[in-house]
DNA sequence: TCGTTATTTCGAATATATTCGAAATAACGA
DNA sequence: TCGTTATTTCGAATATATTCGAAATAACGA
C-alpha cells in the first residue's frame, strides 16, 4: 500500500500509466516517449511492478508492459475511508 | 495534483489524514500522536495544507486542523479515468 | 557461434525529503 | 509588560529518490 502511493507520486511513473491505459507496450517504446534515459525509465517501471500497477512479459527480445488496476480498489477504497467517516464535532 | 501524490506518499501524513478523518485535532495533539518532533509534524502538516488536503485555523494559542475532502475527487477521477479506458489490443 | 537489438543491473552523482534542535512568532493570563 | 504555552521557521544533518553511463543479460537472426 505504501509502495503503491510510493510509486503514484511521480510524474513519470503516473505518465506511464496514462500510456499504458491505453494500450501495452514495450520498455523501448516507453522510454522513447521521456526525454531521461533507458536506465531511468528501467527503474521506474521496476518501482510500478513492485507496487503491482504494471505487468510485464517478455515476448521475444522485447519487454511488453501492461497496467494492472485491481490494486486501484485499494486506494480508492483507502480514500473513501477517509471521506465517509468525516464528521464536525 | 502533483502536490496532492507526493503529500499522500507518506505514512506519516497519511496517518494525519486518517488521525483528521475523525475529528479537528490541534497541531499539538497531532504531534504527540508520533515519536517525531513537533517541528517536523508541523512541516507534514505544512505539505498537506500546501496540497489542500487540510485547513487549519487558529483558536487562541492552538491551530486547529481538519480535513479538506474535495481534493479527492480530483484523484480519484484520475484513478476512474485510468481504470476505465483499459482495452487490450 | 557472433554480432545486433532490447532491456536491466550496477555503482556513483545529484537532487529531493525528512528529521532535528534552536530560535522566532503569536497568543494567553497575571 | 512578562513569563508561559503552542506552534512555526530556520539551517543543517541525514536519509531516500532520481538519474546517469557503463557493463551485464537475454533473445534474435545469420
Amino acid at each position: 500500500m505504501n509502495d503503491v502511493f510510493k510509486a503514484l507520486a511521480d510524474p513519470t511513473r503516473r505518465r506511464i500509466l496514462e500510456m499504458l491505459k491505453r494500450q501495452d507496450l514495450t520498455a523501448g517504446q516507453i522510454a522513447d516517449a521521456f526525454s531521461i534515459g533507458k536506465p531511468s525509465i528501467s527503474h521506474h517501471l521496476s518501482l510500478l511492478k513492485a507496487a503491482d500497477l504494471v505487468l510485464s512479459e517478455r515476448a521475444g527480445q522485447n519487454i511488453i508492459y501492461s497496467i494492472n488496476t485491481s490494486v486501484f480498489q485499494e486506494v480508492v477504497a483507502w480514500i473513501y475511508g477517509l471521506k465517509g467517516q468525516e464528521e464536525k464535532e
